[in-house]
DNA sequence: CCCGAAGGTGAGCAAGCGCTTAGAGCTTGA
DNA sequence: TCAAGCTCTAAGCGCTTGCTCACCTTCGGG
């Protein structure tokens, strides 16, 4: 099994997301939040509106969230973990700087647009959160980057890239994958694993040096 | 003078952007707004804190405007408007399909960074408008799109490119340079025109046909 | 068999929201 | 000279918001 394949499994395998969260109405009352927040954005959203889609009353999600904003912040602190255990998985497996880039952005992006919902709310509703939770979440973002980083590094040091801005690649590369969780929608024509082979090719020749 | 150095007089050329928003003080409110959505989100900001930023009442902004929403739909529409206006500039220019792609990621890429709350506003609060005003707005954004994937496919008739997925790779060169507003800030390192110059080339890379 | 903890509800509070209205001040042309 | 017509404000209306509270159920352990 090639290390592309392992990434795939692991990214697929826990298709029962949100396990963590528990009891049963808590983790209903958060995936109500994901939905209606990735559909309208945290501020449109009424705690009413929240509460109505899990089948409960309004005032049932104060029992398990001191506030909406704390809602927001699970949310957003679990995927940004999914986040980055998916980049440092691909970091961590085997082969080659380039193998392990391509890895990165296929499940990177996968996960973007097989997930998109709370891709969405974890990528653009930071703003909404606290300064001490956004201060957190920022901590996990910096990690993110640092991996995608070390992968460019490692592989302009192996002479298999040929990346004059390290830096500002790392930020493109990121932001390329990032802003799927934008655009993607289950009506278009492509599956995630479409498009995140598409992106992994179009990322390699952002990164590749040139056989002139 | 150059294709690339017309757009770029163009661009940079009116800095004093709203001029076609008047009254005066219908301008200043419309400039607090850009400010306001582009901090906090169309959702989050108040009536309220648009005219005191605007130095006025909050009764001032419905002698100019009827709704809060309006105002948006306005920023929205001179946003696109212009973000169109510079692409078919690029696509309308003289020179080869490498130089006029290179010099249509330039100058969009530097307005997003360049003024990049107007830009936030224009690319992440679609889903604030109404109905009617977000099929409007979305017909432009399809002009947009329709403008790149011209230049990528005259690029693959001229022999210039390689790109396997004409449609998928529009996606991705816009979505990259979109992204710019929402990670770009003043207090970064890099200056609008930098952030052009690396753009162009990483997407160059990414539809140039390699020579083996 | 009853008790207390835990999970749930209906009603509603205080605050803040978008927006309206009555009228004040300033400019302007008959 | 002054009525007409803008532009703007102070005050506030009706409504929705995030959140609370008194109370009701369900249920495992003494």
């Amino acid at each position: 099994m090639s290390a592309a394949d392992e990434t795939a499994e692991r990214a697929a395998g826990d298709e029962q997301p949100w396990d963590e969260v528990t009891p049963e109405a808590a983790k209903k009352l958060l995936v109500a939040a994901v939905e209606a927040f990735a559909e309208r954005g945290y501020h449109a959203t009424t705690t009413r509106d929240i509460a109505g889609r899990a089948g409960m009353s309004p005032a049932a999600l104060y029992i398990h969230y001191k506030t909406k904003e704390e809602l927001l912040h699970r949310i957003s602190r679990i995927g940004h973990d999914k986040a980055l255990e998916i980049l440092n998985a691909a970091y961590d497996g085997v082969g080659t700087p380039t193998e392990r880039l391509a890895d990165a952005v296929r499940s990177f992006v996968r996960w973007h647009a097989g997930r998109y919902t709370t891709a969405r709310v974890v990528q653009y509703e930071l703003d909404a959160l606290s300064d001490t939770h956004r201060t957190e979440i920022l901590g996990l973002r910096r990690q993110s980057d640092a991996v995608v980083r070390r992968i460019l590094n490692e592989g302009v040091e192996a002479g298999e890239f040929d990346v004059p801005d390290v830096p500002g690649t790392t930020v493109a590369v990121l932001s390329l994958c990032i802003d799927v969780a934008r655009w993607f929608n289950t009506q278009g024509r492509r599956t995630p694993d479409e498009v995140g082979a598409l992106y992994a090719d179009l990322v390699l020749r952002m990164v590749s040096a040139q056989k002139k």
